[in-house]
DNA sequence: GCCCGAGCGTGGAACGTTTCATGTAATTTA
DNA sequence: TAAATTACATGAAACGTTCCACGCTCGGGC
């Protein structure tokens, strides 16, 4: 009687039962060269017993868990769900299994999350996070999604600046003749203003007059409201295109306009980003710049897992492309 | 030199650098009781070397994990996203980390992912899954979400008998006459099937006419529109109450009916399943009866990590609601 | 027919913890 | 004051792997 019953069985259990050395167990399950006579016997004797390796014994051995983990600020939010799903979907096929932290968009707890799958010895991490100086620790491969830290930790983003400059082309093309740019929060640098940037690039390039509004999350819609209010003459609004830097604001925004009896798109075309759609069908919110999302999952799984991590890029942006989604008059 | 500087520290080095005992070390990051002079000389060690605990090794050694798995469809669809995320927060809450698989609604890749996790020793599982008979494996700690199984696996679930009765009684109470159920798949046994079986006995008991249309996946909305057709006469469709049994559906059959020129809820009133909103708004796609998410993932931690596994409830219905959103005449 | 090398299975050390039996010093009891 | 008891730090064994040095066997070359 080698061990209890109930107790899971060891490699050492099936070495007994198939009459092998331990070494040679361990050679089977690691795909390395064995007759095959002993081959046959190992595999019998492990199905016998219902053998499995035990990843934690062998974590501790090779320091190499197959895991990555991802640290993320919620799985609520259609975009952010997508992505983590492609992402994991990428890693399992690549035979990794990931870990998932939620921080809520919260700092503390992005690095707090960081630091607890540090910890776990995973093989890497992949993060989407808003703290601007995350200590995200030594020898560890790590990949940011839409955030461009100093270090040298490569982030995977689409291409933002190209985005803005697609969303102002496309409603100029469709005739409107004064556009506003809205976004939430304030930060001017990073990523994430990169949209305003190529927005307002190629309205200069065209020489059509915009604006830039920045909602502060604290303000509500206050500052809109104003806007809206101080650039109506006669009841007419004087932009007639607004690209919102997200499908959620415009979203709301449309609501807002529909609201007080302004049309979209007949008298304001709006075109959002990201590229959400409802449920899983193909349908979107609003015509959008649409993020590659399965893309962006795959190109930051194979730079985190990819060996050559001496001459990692820095950045790497993803093409976006435009579909009309039904606040553009281009929409069918 | 106790160890090359890129290795990590492990306890073997706090001990020597806070001189004590490998075992006075352990005990300090289990919380057992240790003299405080000792404690303070450990805890400084650990800082000044930045240790952390490996818990691969703890893991080989108690077995114990504090990880646990997640066996899941999709993090697309917003339901199911919302799910996780509040089950990944309640993890985190009890100090549990999650490793997250994906099915895609596969029972082949469901058998692969269970049998992935047992093989990774995580401490439970949470699944939901559409196999059903699944091999769970023993000895695991294992719950369900949403599927009965025959097994000893308990399952939480919204209540679907009163969810299905409740959207019966609330369209018979808005002034319908005559009520039509539909749902996507076949099968008439578990949980999915309940909503269909509540609605028929609302309907019984308070003597409104009904019919069941079940769309079988093969053949789109193809029976749904012979229904409609032949149950149309001069221009006007039978039918002035529809439950679907998911939100998704819910909308697609509005869109369609629209499209037909039938208006939601003027012409026929709506009511869907799940509760799903907008982005992470409070907006909903439709009237529905909302399952309560967060009790639900809850309940499945609490079931999962509690201690007394002995006398489990073999299934858990928790409390539904309803709610307006646009497709019923109660709408603001 | 002998020797050398290739090929391959063997057994043990090591990975970083936890835990338990052991030993020592401090405190209490008669 | 001596013995008994408590309190607590110690160090080694064990968890289930991987991996390497070792040694056995077999075959080919001269």
């Amino acid at each position: 009687m080698t061990r209890k019953s109930t107790a899971a069985p060891t490699m050492k259990d099936v070495a007994a039962e198939a009459g092998v050395a331990l070494g040679t167990v361990s050679k089977v399950f690691n795909n390395i060269p064995v007759g095959e006579e002993y081959r046959a016997r190992v595999l019998d004797a492990a199905r016998k017993l219902g053998y499995q390796v035990n990843s934690y014994a062998r974590g501790l051995k090779t320091n190499k868990t197959s895991t990555a983990a991802l640290v993320w600020p919620t799985l609520w939010h259609p975009f952010f769900a997508s992505l983590a799903d492609a992402i994991v979907g990428c890693l399992m096929k690549r035979g990794y299994r990931t870990i998932v932290t939620i921080t809520n968009y919260d700092s503390t707890a992005e690095q707090q999350c960081i630091d607890l799958v540090r910890q776990n010895k995973v093989d890497g991490i992949i993060a989407l996070t808003y703290n601007p100086d995350l200590d995200v620790g030594p020898d560890l491969p790590f990949v940011s999604i839409d955030r461009h830290f100093k270090a040298g930790v490569p982030c995977v983003a689409s291409d933002n600046f190209s985005g803005g400059q697609l969303a102002a082309a496309k409603l100029i093309e469709l005739g409107c003749r004064r556009l506003l740019f809205l976004r939430r929060g304030s930060g001017v640098a990073g990523e994430a203003d990169k949209r305003r940037m190529g927005f307002e690039a190629a309205c200069r390039e065209k020489e059509v007059p915009f604006a830039s509004l920045f909602l502060l999350d604290e303000a509500g819609f206050a500052p809109f409201d104003a806007f809206l209010a101080s650039h109506t003459h006669g009841g007419v609004f004087d932009y007639d295109g607004i690209f919102c830097n997200t499908d959620r604001l415009c979203y709301e925004i449309q609501k807002r306009l529909e609201g007080l009896g302004i049309h979209v798109p007949a008298d304001v075309q709006m075109i959002g980003y990201d590229g959400i759609r409802k449920f899983d069908s193909d349908e979107l919110f609003c015509s959008t710049i649409i993020q590659p999302v399965d893309q962006m999952a795959q190109t930051a799984v194979d730079l985190l897992l990819d060996d050559d991590r001496s001459s990692l890029p820095a950045l790497i942006c993803l093409p976006v492309r435009y579909q009309p989604g039904g606040t553009t008059r281009d929409s069918v």
